[in-house]
Formats: C-alpha cells, sequence, structure tokens
DNA sequence: TAGGTCGGTCGAAACGTTGCGACATCCACC
DNA sequence: GGTGGATGTCGCAACGTTTCGACCGACCTA
C-alpha cells in the first residue's frame, strides 16, 4: 500500500527515460531545468512521494540505518538519565547525517543475539552501554561484518568509545580521604549480567565483569580507599540507591561516607539517610559519579564525578558512521570531571 | 563491506540452484533435508550470514521496520516515564513480531517534517505522544502512502489510541470537591506547540491545541472544579512543577488544593509545598495524572489517575503491525483509573 | 502397466532503483 | 568548415532476493 506509483511510471508520464527522471530526484548529474520541472511535475500529478527507499538501498549498498542496540527492558534502560543521554548524543549526530537509527533490544541474560540484530538491514551498529556488550549480540554482528561501535566497552578489535572511569573514581576516593574519611561505604553498578545483588565482600570482591564497573573499583582502591563495606546494585535505580543505603548505614561501626557509583544511586543513599533522620554531611557524606540533573533532590547539590554523557553519544555515531561509509574510526576515552558538591564534607571526629 | 558473499555464490558452492539455496533459508516450500543441509553447509563455509535483508525488503515490498515518531529532544522526551514506558510497550510488541523499531525525531517547532521521515523505509508509523502529530510530520506520511497510528490524538481518518483523559481528570474533580477543595490550582501540560507558558486565564483560557490537554481541562470543569489560578507548563518536569507550585501557591487566597496534569509535575507541586513548610495533605492536598513510579518522592503516595501507559503502547504497536500488513486496525480509548493516596485530604477549614 | 500425485528442484521474471558508457546536439573557436 | 568540449538524454546492466510455474522422477493406486 505504500507507493503503487514508480518512477517508471513518472518517466512515462514525463516523457522522459527512467534513467532522467532518476536524474530529476537523485540530483547527481546534469539535467536540464525544464526537463527537472517536467519530472518533478508529472510526479506531483501521479502522487510519487520519491524514489522507493529500500530499492534505493539495494542499488547503492547502503541502508542508511545505523543500529543502536540497548537493553531489553526500555523501561528500566530509559530510566537512567545516563542511558537516555547517550541515545540523546546519538540521535542528534546520526540526525546531522540524515540516518536511521534502529533501536534493537537486546537481552542479555539470554544466550541468543535476537533475530533484529542478525537480519535487519542496518550499516553498523552502536552498541550502548556496555551492558549489550555481550558475547552473542558481539558475535552475531561479527559474523554479519557489520561494524560495531562500543560503548562503555573495550572490545578487541572494535571501535570503542569511552570515560576514564578509573580516573574519576580515583578522584572520588582522594576528595574522601582528604576530608579524613576512613570507613567508606560503596554501592557498585551490577557486578556482571549473572553475579548475585546484594553484599560484596570488600576484601576480595573479584574482578567484575562490566568493564566500567571493574574500572570503577579498581580507581577506588588507587585513590587509596578499601571499602570497609559493600553493596552491588541490581541497576541505576533509586530504589537500590535506597535499599543498599540502609545495608551500608547498617554497618557497625557506621561508615562516615558513602560512595556510589552513579547519581541515581547516591540519591539513593542520600534518601536513605535522610529517612534515619541522619545529616549529611555532618554526620555522613554520599558521592555519585555520572554527573547527571537530579531536579528534585532538593537543595543538596550532589558530589559527583561529570562525565559527558551526551558527547560520549555523539562521538559513537560519529564512529558509526565513519565505519559505515567504510572509513576507519578510532576508540576514544573522555575525561572526567570531579564535581564537589554539598553533599561531602569533613569526616566526623 | 557488509557481505560480499551472495546467496548466488552460496548456491553454486553447494551445487543447487539459486531457488533452491533460498529455500534453504526461507523455509518456505518443499526441500529435502539433505539439501537444505548442504546448502546451510556451503554458507557456513563461505561466512554467509543469511539473505541480504535489503534485497529481500524489496522483493517483498515490505521493509519489517516500523517508525516511532518522536520529540526531537530526546532527553526531554525520555526524562518523562510515560513516554518511556509507552515506547517500552511499543518495543514489547513490536519485538514479538521480529519488527524493526526506527526512532524518528521530529521538532515540533520546525515546520517541515524530517527527511528520515520522508524517506526512510517503513511500513507503517506511530506517532508518539500526540506532540509529534503536528501537521507536517502527517501531512508528510499521507503523501507517502504510510499508514500511521496516533498515540493520544485522534487524527481524522487515522487510528488512533487514546485514554479517558476526559473521565479521569473529571474524576480527580470529584474527589477534591468530595474532600471540600473549593479553591483548586492548576498546573496543565503545554497548552500548546507556540503557546507560552506560564500564567492562564482561569476564566477563558481557550482551547488548548493539544489534544489531551484539552480534554483533561474540560474534564477538570465536567467534574466541577474551576480552577482560581493555573499555570501552563512548558513540559512535564518536575522543575516546571516546582516553579508552577510555588507560583499557584502565591495567589490569594492560597489554593488548598492543587492538581497537575502529570505526575512529574505533581511531583514538583509536592516539592514546592515542602520548601515552603506546607504540610500536605493537612494545608495543601496534591493530585497528578499517569499513576508512574516516583520511588523518590519519600514516605508519599500521590493522589493519581492511572492510566495503562504501556499498554497503550502495546496496542498502538499492534495496530502498526496490522495496518503495515495491510489488515484493517481500530482505534481505541483505553480506561484509567483514579487511585486515590496519601497527598488528598480534606480542605483546612 | 498406465495414470495420477506429490515432493523436490530449477529457470526466469520480477522488485524499483542508480550509474556507467554511449550518443546526440549545440556552441565556440581556430 | 571542421574539431573539441560541454551539456543533456538514454539504454542497459546491475543490486540480491523471492516466487511462480514448469519440470522430473518416484511412489501409489486402480
Amino acid at each position: 500500500m505504500t507507493s503503487r506509483v514508480t518512477l517508471t511510471d513518472v518517466a512515462r508520464a514525463a516523457g522522459v527515460s527512467i534513467s532522467t527522471a532518476s536524474l530529476a530526484f537523485s540530483g547527481a548529474g546534469p539535467i536540464s531545468a525544464a526537463t527537472k520541472a517536467k519530472v518533478l511535475r508529472a510526479a506531483a500529478d501521479l502522487g510519487y512521494s520519491g524514489p522507493n527507499p529500500v530499492a534505493r538501498s539495494l542499488r547503492r549498498g547502503r541502508s542508511g540505518v545505523i543500529g543502536v542496540v540497548v537493553r531489553k527492558d526500555l523501561r528500566q534502560n530509559f530510566r537512567d538519565p545516563v542511558a537516555i543521554q547517550t541515545l540523546d548524543g546519538v540521535a542528534t549526530t546520526l540526525g546531522e547525517s540524515d540516518l536511521g537509527m534502529l533501536l534493537i533490544p537486546t537481552d542479555d541474560a539470554s544466550g541468543a543475539a535476537p533475530d533484529l540484530l542478525r537480519h535487519a538491514a542496518m550499516d553498523a551498529a552502536i552498541l550502548l552501554n556496555g551492558a549489550a556488550a555481550s558475547a552473542p549480540s558481539v558475535r552475531a554482528l561479527r559474523e554479519r561484518g557489520t561494524p560495531a561501535v562500543h560503548v562503555d566497552a573495550a572490545v578487541r578489535g572494535s571501535v570503542s568509545i569511552r570515560v576514564q572511569d578509573a580516573a574519576g573514581m580515583r578522584a572520588v576516593a582522594e576528595h574522601l580521604r582528604g576530608l579524613g574519611h576512613t570507613a567508606v561505604g560503596v554501592v557498585t553498578l551490577p557486578w556482571g549480567p549473572r553475579a548475585a545483588p546484594g553484599p560484596l565482600e570488600v576484601s576480595r570482591p573479584g574482578r567484575s565483569s562490566v568493564p566500567y564497573t571493574a574500572a570503577r573499583w579498581a580507581g577506588l582502591l588507587e585513590g587509596g580507599v578499601v571499602p570497609v563495606v559493600a553493596q552491588a546494585a541490581r541497576g541505576s535505580w533509586v530504589e537500590e540507591g535506597i535499599r543498599a543505603g540502609h545495608a551500608l548505614l547498617d554497618a557497625t561501626p557506621r561508615p562516615t561516607a558513602l560512595v556510589a557509583f552513579s547519581d541515581l544511586l547516591a540519591a539513593g543513599l542520600l534518601l536513605a539517610a535522610r529517612e534515619r533522620g541522619l545529616r549529611v554531611p555532618q554526620d555522613v557524606s554520599v558521592a555519585g559519579f555520572d554527573g547527571v540533573d537530579l531536579p528534585w533532590l532538593g537543595g543538596d547539590v550532589l558530589t559527583t564525578v561529570a562525565q559527558p554523557i551526551r558527547e560520549k553519544g555523539r562521538m559513537a555515531a560519529a564512529a558509526a558512521i565513519a565505519l559505515a561509509a567504510g572509513e576507519p574510526a578510532r576508540s576514544a576515552v573522555l575525561g572526567v570531571d570531579l564535581r564537589p558538591g554539598t553533599t561531602t564534607g569533613p569526616a566526623p571526629s
């Protein structure tokens, strides 16, 4: 039902050859103004709305679509301001090049890549958020020969766009040490696709299989902070922060500072502290990671590490565009920025 | 660079005709197990990863892609839990049919439909959130002959999926009247693409050009509540709720109840009231619309009208799938449900 | 043994474009 | 007046698939 009328019909109606009619639309190649007008006129008369995109793609060998691989549960995915801003950056840059953005939800837990990923028409793919960098997805793209850009994860032989996770967390650690904190509690992002959420053995937590989670933990240690108690979250959600917050504040001796691997988690920590009647930062300091806006936090300004999220998305899109065109693309690691707020202060004596 | 090897190569390598090789993949039509295995074997050897989706689409006359038209600024769009859940519903249902989801950001303000909307390959389109139902987008789809499903907006001659906006707001109005409130302040969703945000003339506000905003306002009146003061928001954001909340609470006499056209706005109202040291609901009642989770609200449970957001998305997707297949689809208006919480109470005497 | 059926395979014709090379036509210039 | 270069226009061959109808054995039934 799309368009029954084709370029052939238009050409016939205009009294020109198909090639000429094509020129009138593609704009590439010499064509007289008169002929062009004649063709466009005929097209309008027939209700022809431009060349069939599928046929054009086939002929050109490019679909004009970039696949964006996201977590299956969009609800949880998009509840995360980081994911949203990344996506926004991607959309902005793709839009500037008039490229389509095909959303491909994948389920990390299931062992197989979705059909869409294996069969949809696309010139390149962007795997968002590291989480989607699960083996099946990556393998499926390899098999298809579709070039891929990984965000927040380094994959051998692929382009990746990341931020300085370790350095950022190191800065937080040093900030807290400078304030005299020695008893620090931590809530991390999920430790791995199949790792259980909840208490984490602080002495030897093992290495997280999520690249940025591992890097942030490492940064903490590099900065000289060895957490006295830690919790792994199920996701970057406020509720998880609240839950973890209570768990961490139950520890004895009570930590004087809490660090979260995301701002949403940090917000949860803050709320948990408030629920217990603890003053922030007098009784307990709280720091996060990401640098997103949390307008509902009230007067507090969260101490956090700002990462250039939107820029990350833009760079990923730019890389994907290059790869789609057959050009090389470079990986990048973007800088982060410790932004002290009102939620961290000197350790209580 | 996608796949240089084609079905022709595979057929040759397997020693069968191209048609037979095609059958081995499409599965449609009779083919002996032996031949099929032979073909798949040859395909694996050559690194052939299945039929080229573009060529298949051209031949089949269907692209397997549904366009989803959203507001240009994804950041603001996806900050809205309603939009996200709708999208989640759409994604779920499309995923079940292995259909692709092409995100098409549109700028309502600009007069033209984006190139993507006019030229991308898709079998049908879903216009989300009413906001995207601006004339240029709709016209562009009409011209292309692409069937469209409108969410939260009724467009003549198109399928639309909506909720009972008026009835929901009427229920809120009756609820508040039952509690004895007579001085009610309101913050609405944007009044129109070009309408100025800020104070609204309550006696004759004019008709909102946004369908659901108009319907909710009408519902309020039907329920017997004539606002004593009103503010139009710029969008469904907490910050706007806070701003509007202060403006509304500045009115004299101060309203005893505040109604918001969305839960995010209601959350803002709540925060504004708290900032002023007002007790909710003893000093002022607050009600919202949507029924989304706001885990960071603290102990309060917002009185609101729950709408089946995810279901709305699913129905829109189902309708789009039907239209894409050339089948008819029905419009629908989904029911809503007043859910009294702890934020509304008797009017102070 | 002849006729009918059916499972399996194949050729060829689309699907709707684009772009290369060929071919006119015309003007300018020596 | 002939040569050369623009300038438009056109035919034709892809692009990689699917699908329709034809074909050909083999098996079944009368």
